[in-house]
DNA sequence: AGCTACAGGACTC
DNA sequence: CCTGGAGTCCTGTAGCT
């Protein structure tokens, strides 16, 4: 249900509180003893993007008919706020009418699933701290703390810190207060000594430095448990579940905060403490016991470790790098010559181009189709048209490396620091399974098989990589949660499930049935299945039956699953996370098998997300623990990275086994997990 | 002309 | 009916101001 009130004046509020305040939602679009401005509704309109705004009121009424939106309403008409959504308003005259019409609203709008109202915002009181900072530092040392720095950059080592800010309870009253210049050395002490809240702690942690991992809540990940599929960002966290108002779209628009008089800075610092208390506030109240640890034992901790990967980096050897970028240009250039004389000249990136020359200049058959309706040009189309036209070819490879060149090797290259690291950053938070992402570069995408692979090496002398993968990590999970007796009964002898898979169903390879384990776990319907392995359907419908009669807890699994979705509207993996998926029976049946199969595939991915990173939590531990150099380096999905000097290789790979296998020690998993060591000078196979 | 948004295609687990 | 899920990044193109 979706609504969108704008009260006109105070006390009408009290009337409408306690229906918006059940919803939990609340948008401020006044401040207190003041009219609301139209430029900040339209920002913040342009934020919700409500589907139904029912406005009461002549004042709220007049509001828009001389706002910007005047021409786009009439008495009941659409607003659009982005291309293809349509706004519904609905205007009455009076409180009267408006509550009459907003006691029929659930009956008319019974599809939408969000509830947005719209009502007085709570304004913070911020101010700056006059005193020494010592005092305050040390008034706040123990008590649960938001923290909150602006700073001229988003790099320690390319700015500084501008101002400061702390926001904590006494009493019932919440604090806030902003302080100048703020020394880190006084910042990395006092950190340490109780807990604090923050909003994405990871920039903090690179200003601050603690030493070790401690006691603090990060409401920005927390805000990726209570819905992971909304925006995590402070203002939009704000905007729906504080009622608060849109302070950062009033700050006016500096080039960067250095600019900025201080004052401003300080009170906008401010605003952001406490409103990251009254989000940490808000969460405690709608998170459960189990995402409450979760979060204290994983989520919290591993942004700590991540912050410490990151600024370790990897260490890359520059020599060989650019010895294999030379020789791919090489072959890019030969390769573009020679089908520049075949073809003419063609930008071989550009489908466009490449669809002009395939089906309109050689005339070939359509045999697929992209998602938006044109002819294809993928690798796999190519593939097939060039069992008639061996010289097309050629196409695919020069494809594939110019895009390696341009996409991998010059990234490596470019992002490698000026003493051969790359510090690449890894996303927590941003992924809806509750995986980790990589990006500035992206070394979670390294090819398999890869030449660069060679690249990756030990940043001690004659140090080595021990690269450690969960074996058969999906399927494990999936027998895990669901309980599988066959998939715990094989892996416990120490037998292969594919091989097993393959004899049972009278498969003609092992990689066949790795294939339909790997696929039937997540959920495949027997169509998709023939399709993507080219199998025919009715062989694919043969054995989907004969795997799930083989494991039927897994069937049951499925259809529990299911019935959750449609029931509840999400899905829990074994660690309690969720993943929301809103299932209304308007929508199309596309988006119903969508929503089933991401339901099917959430707990492997989701249960394989925290498990992997309470092992990376757990394997810093211990490293720290035991007083060893090595360093924990690269995240992969299943797998671990840790740069080692040489004498400690034996070590690390104990401890990774302890970490991997037993990532929450209490924790019992149904089908044990195991692991896969390599260890070399390089992460190449 | 410069910006943004998107689609398509490459890579990963 | 559609053709397991989750990402990043590059390029070209279209549409906007």
């Amino acid at each position: 249900m979706e609504k969108l009130l704008l009260q006109p004046s105070l006390e009408k509020l009290n009337i409408w509180w306690d229906l918006v305040e059940r919803k939990g939602r609340h948008v401020g679009l006044e401040e207190e003893g003041r009219k609301a401005n139209p430029d900040r509704l339209l920002y913040t309109l342009s934020k919700i993007r409500p589907k139904v705004l029912l406005l009461c009121g002549e004042e709220a009424w007049n509001l828009f008919k001389v706002g910007p939106l005047k021409k786009l309403i009439n008495d009941v008409g659409i607003i659009n706020f982005s291309p293809g959504r349509d706004v519904w308003v609905l205007h009455a005259p009076c409180l009267a009418e408006a509550a009459e019409m907003h006691r029929l609203l659930p009956q008319v709008e019974a599809s939408f699933d969000r509830a947005v109202s719209v009502c007085n915002p709570h304004v913070p009181k911020v101010k700056k701290w006059v005193r020494p900072i010592e005092e305050l530092l040390e008034k706040t040392a123990k008590i649960l703390t938001a923290y909150d720095l602006e700073t001229t950059s988003l790099d320690p080592r390319k700015g500084r810190i501008l101002t400061a800010s702390f926001t904590w309870r006494e009493e019932k009253k919440l604090l806030t207060y902003w302080v100048e210049n703020p020394k880190q050395s006084d910042l990395k002490r006092w950190w340490v000594k109780g807990p604090r809240i923050v909003h994405n702690a990871k920039f903090e942690l690179s200003w601050t430095k603690p030493i070790k991992i401690t006691d603090y809540h990060d409401t920005f990940l927390r805000a990726g448990l209570v819905d992971e599929n909304e925006s995590h960002r402070l203002e939009d966290q704000l905007l729906r579940y504080c009622r608060g108002y849109p302070y950062w779209s009033s700050l006016p628009d500096y080039g960067d905060f250095s600019d900025v008089p201080l004052h401003v800075v300080g009170t906008y610092n401010g605003f952001d403490t406490a409103y990251t208390y009254l989000l940490y506030e808000y969460q405690e109240g709608v998170l459960d016991d189990r995402e409450k640890s979760l979060l204290g034992d994983v989520i919290n901790p591993l942004s700590f470790v991540l912050w410490k990967m990151e600024e370790a980096g990897v260490k890359i050897n520059g020599g060989k790098l650019k010895k294999l970028c030379q020789e791919m240009d090489e072959e890019i250039k030969t390769g573009n010559d020679f089908l520049r004389k075949k073809f003419g000249d063609i930008n071989w990136s550009s489908p466009k181009q490449v669809r002009k020359l395939l089906y309109e200049e050689m005339k070939l058959p359509v045999l697929e189709m992209t998602k938006g309706g044109e002819p294809s040009t993928s690798k796999e189309t190519i593939e097939r048209l060039s069992k008639r036209r061996k010289s097309l070819l050629p196409i695919i490879r020069i494809r594939e490396i110019t895009s390696i060149r341009n996409g991998i090797l010059s990234a490596l290259e470019e992002k490698t620091d000026g003493n051969g690291y790359i510090h690449t950053t890894f996303n927590q938070g941003f992924v809806a399974t509750g995986r980790l992402s990589s990006s500035n570069p992206n070394l979670q995408n390294i090819r398999r098989e890869g030449a660069e692979k060679s690249c990756f090496t030990s940043r001690f002398p004659g140090g080595r990589l021990v690269a450690a993968d969960y074996e058969q990590f999906e399927l494990r999970i999936c027998a895990a949660h669901s309980k599988d007796r066959m998939f715990r009964k094989l892996i416990l002898e120490g037998q292969d499930p594919h091989t097993h898979t393959t004899k049972e169903l009278e498969l003609s390879s092992r990689q066949d049935g790795k294939q339909l384990n790997l696929s039937l776990a997540s959920g495949i319907s027997a169509r998709g299945l023939a399709y993507e392995h080219g199998f025919s359907e009715s062989k694919a419908r043969k054995w989907r039956g004969e795997w799930f009669r083989l494991h039927p807890q897994i069937a049951m699994f499925h259809t529990k699953l299911g019935q959750d979705v449609r029931r509840k509207g999400y899905v829990t993996n074994l660690f309690g996370r969720k993943r929301h998926l809103p299932i209304s029976k308007e929508r199309n049946q596309n988006s119903q098998r969508r929503a089933s199969n991401q339901a099917k595939n959430f707990p492997i991915q989701g249960g394989g997300a925290d498990i992997i990173n309470a092992a990376v939590v757990r394997l810093y531990r211990l490293l720290r623990k035991e007083g060893l150099k090595a360093l924990i380096v690269l995240q992969i999905h299943d797998e671990i990275v840790v740069d080692s000097p040489k004498e400690e290789v034996k070590k690390v790979a104990e401890l990774m086994k302890e970490a991997m296998t037993n990532p929450m020690p209490g924790f019992e998993f149904f089908v044990p997990m195991a692991i896969d060591l390599r260890v070399g000078t390089s992460i190449a196979k």
